[in-house]
DNA sequence: AACAAAATTTAGACAAAACTAAATTTATTG
DNA sequence: CAATAAATTTAGTTTTGTCTAAATTTTGTT
C-alpha cells in the first residue's frame, strides 16, 4: 500500500476531518487547521491530486478519492486506538492524549496496530465516544443526538463529546461530565438556551455551546 | 531540553551504540550503520559538533559531550521501555520487535514514558537483557558473562544476547532459547571452539560466534 | 455587468538532509 | 620517506515541505 510522509497523511486526515464535520474543506479551512499557508497547502494539494487521493478543482470543496477515504482511516483507527490505549492503559486525562496520539499515529506497522487492537479488547469507541473504523475502514456511527436537544426530565447517558479543544475537556473534567455519566435536564433556559442538569446529585447550569457538544442517548437504548 | 530532528536523533543513538560496544565511532562506522554515505555523515558531525553534543577532530573517534550522552541515553531508554512493551503486553517475538521500536523511540513525551515505565513495573532490563536507563540516564549493568567463556557442566542461565540481526534472533528461537533459559555446556570442541549445550533437555551444538553472543550467569546470582 | 474583496496560485527562496564526484588530508607501507 | 591507499571534506545538486510577495482567478455586491 501507497506510503505516505507525515504532512501527507496530516492533510489527508485533516480534509477527512472537515468531510466528517460536514464543513466543505478548501485550501484556506485546512491552511487555518494546519497552521500553514495557502500558498503551501496549495502546493500539497497539486500532490495528492497527482497521487489520486483527493478531488481538487480549485474553489470547490475538496473530497478524498475512495483511495484517500482509505488512507485517511487508517490513521483516524490508529489515532483512537492509540488514544484508548492512552486513556485505559496509562491513566492519561482527555486534556492529555492529542499531543501525543497525534504523533502515536503515523507509526506504521500492521502487526502493532492489529495487536494493540486485541490487546484492548476490540473497543468501539474512543474516549471522545468516537467510532474507531475497523481495519477495514468501517464505522460504527454514535447512536445519539446533542444534549442541547433533548427533552427534560428523561435519564440519558453521555455517548460522545464532539470537540477535543482542552479548555472544553478540562470544563468537562472540572464538572465531573465523562462518558457514560448520567445526565437528567431540570430546566431549559430560553433566554440564552442553557439549560439546567442534574449530573452526580448536582445540579449545574450549562451553556447553549456546551450542551450541544454533548452527545447523549436514553439509557435504554444502550 | 533540547529538540532534536529524527536524524539527529539516530545519529546520536549510532554513535552512542558503537560506544557501548567499544568500537570507536568514526565517520566511516556511522555512514554503514546509517546506511549514508560519508559526505552526510560528515555534514551531521559538523552540525552535532556546533549543537555541543559530540567531541570531534577529524580522523579521530568520535565521542558524545555529557550533554549528548544524556540526548542519546534518554532514546535508549524509549526504545527499550517500547520493545519491553511490545513483548510484554502484545506478544511480539524478538526479531518483530525492532523496526517499530525503531519508530517508537522518536515519540516526544515526558509523561507517555513515565506512564509507560510505572505500567510495565518499572523494568531493569529489555526483552534482549539489555539495561533500561533510568529518568536521570543511570545503567544497572548485565551480570553475566559471554557462553563461550563459560565452564563445563554447571548450570547457566541466559541473561541477554548482544546481537539483534533478525537471523540470529530466529536462530534462537528455533533452538528454543530466551532470555531465562537455563543451559549446561556438555562438551567444547577445540577444532571449531563450538560448545556442545543442554537446552531444555535438547543436547545441540552452537557455534563459537553464537555462543560468544549469549550472555549467561550462574544461576545462583540471581 | 463591473468591480472590489476574497481565495487561490505562481514564482522565487530557504532549510534540512540526503546524494555524487572531485579534492584533500591522513595513514600505511614498501 | 615517498607514494599509494584509505578516510574525510568540499562543492554542487536534489527532494520535500515550507515561506513571502506578487499575480491571478473567482465570488459577491451593488
Amino acid at each position: 500500500m501507497l506510503k505516505l510522509s507525515l504532512s501527507e497523511e496530516n492533510y489527508l486526515k485533516t480534509i477527512y476531518a472537515l468531510e466528517e464535520k460536514g464543513e466543505p474543506a478548501h485550501n484556506q479551512t485546512i491552511a487555518q487547521t494546519l497552521r500553514n499557508t495557502p500558498a503551501s497547502v496549495s502546493d500539497m494539494l497539486k500532490k495528492l491530486t497527482k497521487k489520486g487521493l483527493i478531488h481538487y478543482e480549485p474553489y470547490k470543496p475538496i473530497r478524498l478519492t475512495s483511495k484517500g477515504r482509505q488512507l485517511a482511516l487508517s490513521i483516524v483507527r490508529k489515532h483512537r486506538l492509540w488514544e484508548t490505549f492512552l486513556v485505559k492503559c496509562l491513566g492519561f486525562t482527555w486534556e492529555e492524549i492529542h499531543p501525543v496520539a497525534e504523533q502515536l499515529e503515523h507509526i506504521e506497522s500492521e502487526l502493532l496496530i492489529s495487536r494493540l487492537d486485541e490487546y484492548l479488547g476490540y473497543p468501539k469507541y474512543d474516549p471522545h465516544g468516537d467510532p474507531i473504523p475497523s481495519p477495514d475502514g468501517k464505522l460504527q456511527p454514535i447512536e445519539g443526538f446533542p444534549l442541547s436537544h433533548a427533552p427534560i426530565g428523561v435519564e440519558l447517558v453521555v455517548v460522545a463529546v464532539k470537540n477535543d479543544e482542552k479548555d472544553f475537556l478540562s470544563y468537562l473534567n472540572k464538572i465531573n461530565l465523562s462518558i457514560g455519566s448520567s445526565i437528567v435536564i431540570i430546566d431549559k433556559i430560553p433566554f440564552d438556551l442553557s439549560i439546567e442538569v442534574d449530573i452526580n446529585n448536582r445540579i449545574i447550569n450549562l451553556s447553549h455551546l456546551v450542551a450541544s457538544q454533548i452527545i447523549v442517548n436514553h439509557e435504554s437504548n444502550h
